[in-house]
RNA sequence: UGGGGUGUAGCCAAGUGGUAAGGCACGGGACUUUGACUCCCGCAUUCGCUGGUUCGAGUCCAGCCAUCCCAGCCA
């Protein structure tokens, strides 16, 4: 049911690894590739994200294999069910499938819990009772070796401690359960890392069964482990984690030997990509939502016309490599651009309209133009467009005095088409006391039906797009640009909230569209020629009033 | 000044000892019933810098520089 993937991912520097992997007979050899994409379920997925499940699913899909769907759900604090449905929903969207393979890192707390146990009774895990201030103070610096006096308490007591801390017998942070590695290390997650916090708190998916949660860096590999993941892909900060990933992995009787390869996760200028970032959007108001158009967030990309296939598009033509990367957003457009080109239907609409009159056109009458909806793909049929004496054409498809190069309308000057109708001249227009622009006046040739004038003589000037007055629909269109104005408003510790856009929504109310625009028949994505790519508005369209969001503009190479 | 990464054009990115792919952006032109699309052309004598090895170095070696991540009982 997802549409068509792309084709098979490029190789990239992760693929190497892995062929090397199979080639040399080792723990890989002879079993199938197995990823999985793991988001804590905290919040709405991104653009960034994409790239993740594109890795993710991709790398699978490339090596024949499988990749799970896995909710990250160790820390209750931040977790909730809202998320986890919509996680699910836009990684469908986005065309992947990951089967029956739907996990939650919390089914596994049981089994966690013996292999903590389990360490415990090999001397290599211990419980602490430095308070955090004390924890933090005994970390030790750079040169410095971090301090901890409970180290060497003796594993009956750990044992007890930690079937108690379980029990529910202590009270947030009293006690840790600490891994026990190697307190000088220049890598302080090796510094015996707690493994194990209490935290009395309800759980989304575990209710009240647990009040000592286990942290990511020893949970993670477990859940890798008992999935049979083979490679367990994340982003480049994971690097540090690498060496307690593999100990975690040496040291507890896991089922699988994963290995972990991080790559750069994906930055976009002018784009936010923090989740706290983007909650405080929502939060404060600044935006309509999660889903608001503007966001980077899948369902707001959604929302705004982006299609699957150019996400997916994006992320594949950006690579996977290891070296930290901000790429243009102006690419993501090109990719959507490419995609609605080929796919989206052809409509006329107005967004600043004028009236242009044409005179010797009799009133009264009518006539219907049959226009195709995508001279890409015939396939996609044609619709009726109505045309009488007035129409509604673009403003800035007019002009009393031309300005260099200019084809499109002006008095006296070249011959211009109406698409898919008749070919025009201007003869004049009126204005108000103001000196405004109320109505342009053009004569037509009667045997140009179509478009082409039947003596075959070319056109100088423009095609240009018009709407019926008589049959127009008024509409409400929104213009978008980017949320921000700097190009990297996460970087530094600027504030973001001064980057703000503040024009990063232009709405036009006196829009009109041809009829026929609105309810199931619309396509979803189409063009309005001239103006961009748009799509009717699911969330926000009522009958009486179209509500259309701009994805892309056009390239426009014209300059005067 | 500890540990772990990364440096190829404005932005991504291939390149794995044999003389710098591709895409985006940008500039120019052709075509066009969307000034869109499409199509041509242009766009790194040089790969962070400096030395070294070699007939030959973006690729190997050494030193240096820049930059990112790490001291949550977050993930």
């Amino acid at each position: 049911m997802p549409e068509e993937l792309n084709p098979t991912m490029t190789q990239n520097f992760i693929h190497d690894f892995i062929d090397e992997d199979i080639a040399q007979g080792g723990q890989f050899q002879g079993m199938t590739v197995h990823t999985r994409f793991p988001p804590e379920p905290n919040g709405y997925l991104h653009i960034g994200h994409a790239k993740a499940i594109f890795v993710d699913f991709g790398t699978a899909e490339k090596y024949g294999g499988l990749c799970n769907l896995r909710m990250d759900d160790t820390n209750p604090t931040k977790e909730d069910v809202e998320y986890v449905e919509a996680i699910q929903e836009d990684i469908h969207w986005l065309g992947y499938d990951w089967g029956d393979r739907f996990y939650f890192a919390s089914d596994y707390f049981e089994k966690m819990y013996e292999y903590a146990v389990e360490l415990i009774k090999k001397g290599l895990a211990y419980v602490c009772e430095l308070t955090p201030e004390e924890f933090k103070a005994y970390r030790g610096d750079v040169n410095t070796p971090a301090r901890s006096p409970w180290r060497d308490r003796p594993a009956e007591e750990s044992l007890d401690l930690f079937a108690r801390m379980r029990a529910g017998e202590f009270p947030n942070g009293k006690y840790t359960l600490r891994a026990k590695i190697d307190l000088s290390s220049g890598n302080f997650n090796m510094r015996d890392p707690v493994i194990y916090r209490i935290n009395h708190m309800h759980h989304h998916r575990q209710g009240d069964k647990w009040c000592i949660y286990p942290m990511y860096d020893f949970a993670h590999p477990i859940e890798d482990a008992l999935e049979g993941i083979t490679h367990s892909l994340c982003s480049l900060e994971f690097e540090d984690h690498r060496p307690l990933y593999d100990w975690v992995i040496q040291n507890c009787p896991v089922p699988a030997k994963p290995r972990q390869i991080e790559f750069a996760r994906l930055g976009i200028n002018y784009t936010v990509m923090s989740k706290r970032k983007l909650r405080q959007l929502v939060e404060e108001g600044r935006v309509s939502g999660w889903d608001d158009p503007r966001m980077p967030t899948l369902c707001g990309l959604r929302r705004r016309g982006y299609t699957p296939r150019s996400i997916r598009n994006f992320s594949e033509r950006n690579g996977v490599s290891k070296a930290a990367s901000t790429v243009e957003f102006a690419f993501l457009e090109h990719c959507l651009r490419e995609d609605l080109n080929e796919s989206a239907q052809r409509r006329m609409a107005v967004l600043r309209p004028v009236k242009l009159v044409i005179t010797n056109y009799p009133a009264g009458q009518s006539e219907t133009f049959s226009v195709e909806n995508n001279p890409n793909r015939p396939e996609d049929g044609s619709r009726e467009v109505t045309f009488s004496r007035e129409l509604y054409i673009e403003a800035d498809d007019f002009l009393p005095q031309p300005v260099p190069k200019y084809k499109r309308l002006y008095p006296d000057g070249p011959e211009c088409r109406l698409k898919g109708a008749y070919v025009i001249k201007c003869v004049g227009y009126e204005t108000d006391e103001a000196g405004n622009i109320t109505q342009i006046a053009a004569e037509y040739d009667p045997d140009s039906r179509g478009g082409d004038p039947a003596d075959g003589r070319k056109i100088k000037g423009a095609t240009i797009h018009w709407v019926d007055a008589a049959t127009a629909v008024d509409a409400e269109v929104r213009l978008y640009d980017n949320l921000f104005t700097d190009a990297d408003p996460d970087a530094g510790d600027k504030n973001f909230l001064d980057c703000l856009n503040p024009s990063s929504l232009e709405v036009l109310t006196g829009a009109k569209v041809e009829a026929g625009l609105a309810g199931a028949e619309a396509p979803a994505s189409f063009q309005f020629l001239r103006q961009g790519y748009f799509c009717v508005d699911n969330r926000d369209s009522r009958p009486d009033k179209l509500v259309f969001n701009r994805s892309v503009s056009l390239k426009d190479s014209f300059k005067f």
